[in-house]
RNA sequence: GCCCGCUUGGCGGAAUUGGUAGACGCAACGGACUUAAAAUCCGUUGUCCGAAAGGACGUGCCGGUUCGAGUCCGGCAGCGGGCACCA
């Protein structure tokens, strides 16, 4: 059979036995797919005689139906299971559900059900739907979190967490609806109001749990530099959120009203003490509320910042407010100077000691602050190039280096001399001290919810806290609750919290907040190792497959879920569960699936899939024959409806065209677009390939000859190309460029038109490669053509073929000639040709030569098998 | 506001450590096959000038380092992620 005919194929009047069929994606995915499962095909035992690699998606919250996200996660951390199990890795690939949360309790309130009945069905529609993608998941592993099995190993955990002193409880701020009388998530604060209520939010204290991850900081923020195989952007986000810094504390004496004499301040500038030029508290300083008592005014200010809610982002854009205290403090180092005192809004009491000295002309804040309430603006830090007579601030407060200037005993000084000489003379005098402090703030894990794990602890009158003791784990949801009104259904349940203290038997109080969801997604990882084990993990399990060698999730977790599990794993390891202190080894942050946006007139958002192209070219939409607007692309999500359903794609296209289109393109790091086009490309791909296949089954078992002509050589010199670049791309999660290293492949593959046993041959193990390269990505076609090849064994028992080093090297290279860094010409040259013999073809060249015209060379670059450039004057 | 990213043809993107910008895919256009359409196959395709050879310009913007910059440095703009109770 000819080059001619395999391209061809449909339609060619061929014989019978040769006329391609149409590729049954339906039939042939389901059936692969049943055969994986009956042959236990991904089921993962630990193997201390194997290599394990243990490959792990981010799992996802049951909210009804999988996206265009996870099918993104999900097929990328399907490509490294399968690649890995092929390179001889014994695998772990698990799967299940983060299934606490408040979605769940939001769907019960709207459709008058229950948040566990509404997981579960979920659950159960997206575990048919990630089954469909042909995903390589060991499912005898599946856990779902808000399942007691899961949960009551949190609960022990939690009272180990507790007698080793990880846990404490303290008064927090949380956003309260005075309307609905309920505490709202940050989320649901919009622009300082209740979302559902439209009240102001007002801040409100309560007691809470936290853990102590600050314990941590030291280490969590030095064992950032173990993680080599972690972005360094997400390194360089989570240091920053630890945000160690160095400074001081100082102590100022106070003149004014009775009761508090002193106050601590922290900064970072102890060296711009010249400059300051006020004091400032946050609105929940002792002080502040000390004084609020008598001063009415300062309690409604205090109450007017706590309108913005708790979230940083909204205090920190918030205008600087400040109230001016009755009192002064007094200079440290100038005698006879005082400095207001404010309250202010931007100081957070979470972070240092909660109060600052202020120096605007040398911090943003500080100046703007300055600014509106008319405070001295005194530079004392002065640029090198700057003169200190002359140097004023403006609108821009200096936070460069420079010299010290009007500062008494620290004129001259750099900016770090000067922090160190004002340290000491602090210290002299015993009125502060070097400081280090952190911005990470312990882990507030109370919530006022129903839908999460039940936080294991008694309250007695007479006992105080009172741990359930474990032979009384698991502490259960009750079923029996109801969402007709806000509030946690948990507080008002007539029987659930009333329990008999286990200590003095008396009658106690069940804790009814419930865990953080974050949570559980701190451990679930290591839950996986040993999903039935009836503690928390089963030592042995963990020891062999932790940690996780590959990590696969959203950027949005850099910060949040991943430096809790970092936290939780050393919190774990400190109580004996673990011997790693690190989670996972290996990160990839993939980018959002992206699509464009449409709405109507009115501005109301519609999917993709009810607008039509009118025949006018605009779109409109297909039920009411609006007109419709297109918006630019932005994350699929539910709230502007730019969403396309997988479980429909997967239907029409197959689930190999939909992870191939996943993988194409885009780098997996970046924003994907989705589009018609590239699903419609990834498509007519599939069907290439099995045109392909079908061709080439009488060629079976012909051996490659020694000797080759010179097409078959090259490419056969172009298969083992192929499979060089496309195992060093999954290596490197380059995904988008081993579809075009396997593009260019089959293209080469189609282009061969020798004819002869040999060339059939070649041919055939070209086209074997490219079944196993594919194999990863798309692995139902792959399986289905490598049967058709005649194999008797799963191509998903197949090792990954090799590269032979003897055909990748290149004979001749192509160099390109510059005249001073203008290309000029390109000339073929043998591999590592000399310099004297590169330069004289360069400059034999006749364009070479017209650019030379009349010109002296002055020199001439040489890079080996690269460039010859020739500089003239 | 603060922290972290990203920006290359009509579009998604490729380009070892600074060394031929635009691989591969999509779209578009031209052609073959077909009664026709679809599918498939062949070809062209950064912009401008030119019949061609070739030339000029070109990687968000401004500036710098270098024989040579998409890549390094300084500044700016736009877009996105996170900001501790969304997950």
């Amino acid at each position: 059979m000819t080059g001619r005919n395999m391209a061809g194929e449909t339609g060619q009047e061929d014989g019978a036995e040769r006329r391609q069929e149409r590729y049954n994606v339906k039939e042939t995915e389901a059936r692969w797919q049943a055969v994986w499962e009956d042959r236990n095909s991904f089921a993962a035992t630990a193997d201390a005689a194997r290599p394990k690699y243990y490959v792990l998606e981010m799992f996802p919250y049951p909210s009804g139906r999988i996206h265009m996200g996870h099918v993104r996660n999900y097929t990328m951390g399907d490509v490294v299971a399968r690649y890995k199990r092929a390179q001889g890795y014994n695998v772990l690939h698990p799967m299940g559900w983060d299934a606490f949360g408040m979605p769940a309790e939001n769907a019960a309130m709207e459709q008058n059900s229950h948040p566990g009945t509404w997981t579960y069905a979920n659950i159960d529609t997206m575990r048919g739907q990630l089954k469909m993608m042909g995903l390589s998941l060991d499912w005898s592993r599946e856990i779902a979190t808000c399942h007691p099995e899961y949960y009551r190993h949190e609960q022990k955990m939690f009272l180990d967490f507790l007698r080793e002193g990880l846990l404490y409880r303290r008064k927090s701020w949380v956003n309260w609806d005075p309307v609905d009388n309920t505490v709202l998530a940050n989320e649901q604060v919009i622009d300082g109001l209740g979302w559902r209520s439209g009240a102001k939010v007002e801040r409100r204290e309560l007691d809470q749990w936290f853990f102590r991850i600050t314990d941590f900081s030291d280490e969590l923020l030095a064992a950032l530099e173990e993680l080599e195989r972690w972005p360094s952007k997400v390194r360089i986000m989570q240091e920053n959120w630890i945000g160690r810094s160095t400074g001081a504390r100082i102590e100022f004496s106070l003149s004014g009203p009775a009761g508090s004499d002193r106050l601590e301040v922290f900064t970072t500038r102890p060296d711009t003490i010249f400059g300051a030029s006020f004091l400032a508290v946050s609105a929940h300083h002792p002080l502040a509320g000390a004084l609020a008592e008598q001063d009415g005014a300062l309690k409604d200010f205090i109450a007017e910042c706590d309108r913005v809610g708790t979230s940083e982002e909204a205090i920190e854009t918030a205008e600087k407010m400040g109230y001016r205290t009755p009192w002064v403090a007094r200079h440290p180092f100038r005698d006879g100077e005082t400095l207001p005192v404010y309250v202010a809004n931007f100081v957070l009491m979470e972070y240092g000691t909660g109060a600052i000295f202020g120096c605007p002309a040398h911090d943003q804040r500080d100046l703007d602050f300055a600014r509106k309430y008319d405070l001295p603006v005194r530079p004392v830090v002065i640029p090198p190039d700057a003169d200190a007579a002359g140097f004023e601030v403006g609108d821009e407060a200096y936070t460069g280096p420079g010299r010290l200037a009007n500062s008494d005993f620290l004129d001259g000084l750099e900016v770090e001399a000067a922090k160190a000489e004002t340290i000491a003379r602090l210290e002299a005098k015993g009125e502060g001290e070097a400081r280090t402090t952190y911005r990470l703030r312990d882990w507030g894990v109370s919530r006022q919810r129903y839908w999460g794990c039940p936080i294991p602890v008694i309250h007695c009158d007479d006992c105080g806290l009172v741990p359930v003791p474990e032979k009384d784990l698991p502490v259960t949801l009750p079923d029996d609750v109801t969402f007709d009104q806000p509030g946690n259904p948990l507080a008002r349940h007539p029987t659930w919290k009333h329990v008999d203290c286990p200590e003095c038997g008396k009658p106690a109080r069940r804790e009814t907040d419930t865990l953080d969801t974050f949570v559980e997604s701190s451990w679930y990882q290591a839950r996986f190792c040993s999903p039935r084990s009836d503690a928390p993990v089963d030592r042995a399990a963990v020891d062999y497959w932790l940690p996780v060698d590959q990590y696969i999730g959203g950027i949005e977790h850099a910060i949040l879920h991943l430096l809790y599990a970092r936290f939780f794993t050393r919190a774990m390891e400190r109580c004996g569960y673990l011997s790693v202190k690190e989670p996972f080894a290996g990160l990839f942050t993939q980018g959002m699936v992206c699509h464009e946006t449409y709405r109507t007139e009115t501005g109301a958002w519609v999917t993709p899939a009810e607008i039509e192209k009118a025949e006018s070219g605009d779109w409109r939409h297909v039920a009411s024959g609006a007109p419709i607007t297109v918006g630019r692309s932005e994350k699929m999500s539910k709230s502007k409806k730019n969403v396309v359903d997988p479980e429909d794609i997967i239907a029409t296209y197959g689930a190999d065209t939909a992870r191939w289109f996943m993988l194409s393109d885009s780098p997996p790091d970046r924003d994907l677009e989705w589009t018609e086009a590239g699903i419609a490309g990834a498509w007519r791909f599939v069907n290439r390939l099995w045109r392909l296949g079908g061709s080439e089954m009488a060629a079976a078992g012909t051996p490659v000859p020694d000797a080759l002509p010179d097409a078959a050589l090259a490419l056969r010199q172009q298969v083992h190309r192929a499979i060089d670049g496309v195992t060093d791309n999954l290596e490197k999660f380059h995904f988008n460029r081993a579809v075009a290293r396997i593009y260019e492949l089959v293209n080469a593959l189609v282009d061969f038109r020798e004819t002869g046993d040999a060339a059939r041959a070649v041919r055939r193990e070209a086209l074997e490669a490219v079944i196993r390269l594919v194999g990863p990505m798309m692995p139902h076609l792959a399986e289905e053509m490598w049967r058709r090849l005649g194999h008797e064994s799963l191509l998903v028992e197949t090792p990954w073929p090799e590269a032979d080093p003897a055909l990748l090297v290149e004979d001749t290279v192509t160099v390109a000639v510059q005249v001073r860094g203008k290309l000029r010409a390109t000339i073929e040259l043998p591999r590592d040709t000399d310099q004297k013999t590169a330069e004289a073809a360069a400059l034999a060249e006749p364009n070479v030569q017209a650019a030379l015209e009349g010109k002296t060379v002055n020199r001439i670059i040489f890079v080996p098998n690269r460039i010859v450039n020739v500089v003239h004057g």
